[in-house]
DNA sequence: CAGGATCCCAAACGATACTG
DNA sequence: CAGTATCGTTTGGGATCCTG
């Protein structure tokens, strides 16, 4: 976690003078926490149903055991997924998205969509830039 | 504002009709090069208006020069700014955003206002958590 | 089955120092 | 002003071994 403690006390003009993109540290820590590099496969098992460890570790088939569970710590820290335990014989567990996750899911789809349509234009530019910068 | 009620559509490709290749699809790569650490930042900036080097580094205090030159360099190859060299004596450059970049707007708008909704939400949780996992 | 504990590497980042 | 180059440090992630 990046604490940047040295806060500006010299220069804060976020004026934005046509919108409202604000962007702040806490909100960018918080997508950092939540858009991070596993969280939107974990994310979109959980949103269709609760999974077990190793099944959303199959279902994910990249992710190795240390990033699963970072990752499942993080997305419980943040209240947006929450775990289970079955006390069965070897103690099962489960991990299933709360409501707060769910809210989650519009602004993700915004985002995919968003990359969906715009992918093959940017895959033009980055050819582009390629070529001309890195000949 | 979350009518997910039915929408399960997954905007992840499917591409696992004959084997799972899976993970992931373009779309988390391109997320990552677009919504990193600073991107949001300088979007955010050069949204208002262009911008040169210095004065992105003056509005940003906490991104360091090199931090600032690759964000601009990633975001520039993906086409969504653009720079400009304007030939002055200490040769001026320019950066602005793009048609591509504008675009990008609404998506990180709409997970922005989902970060300022439910901030107070994912504060409670983390405190829980920690007081729980960790006193 | 569900993870904790380690080792280790590679990428990311910060801090200078230097240049056209 | 607008960077490039280099170094040292931090961080994330993978691999492996081990436990309740």
């Amino acid at each position: 976690m990046d604490t940047d403690g040295t806060d500006d006390t010299d220069d804060t003009d976020d004026m934005d003078t046509d919108g409202e993109l604000t962007v702040d540290a806490p909100h960018r820590e918080l997508l950092d926490q939540v858009l991070d590099k596993w969280s939107l496969s974990v994310l979109n098992e959980l949103c269709g149903r609760p999974c077990r460890f190793n099944e959303l570790r199959r279902s994910i088939p990249a992710v190795t055991q240390k990033s699963l569970t970072a990752t499942l710590r993080r997305l419980e820290r943040n209240g947006v997924i929450e775990r289970d335990v079955i006390s069965t014989r070897p103690t099962a567990i489960q991990y299933r998205i709360t409501p707060l996750g769910k809210t989650l899911r519009h602004p993700v789809d915004v985002l995919l969509a968003w990359a969906s349509d715009n992918l093959p234009a940017i895959e033009r530019a980055r050819a582009a830039f390629d070529a001309q910068e890195n000949p």
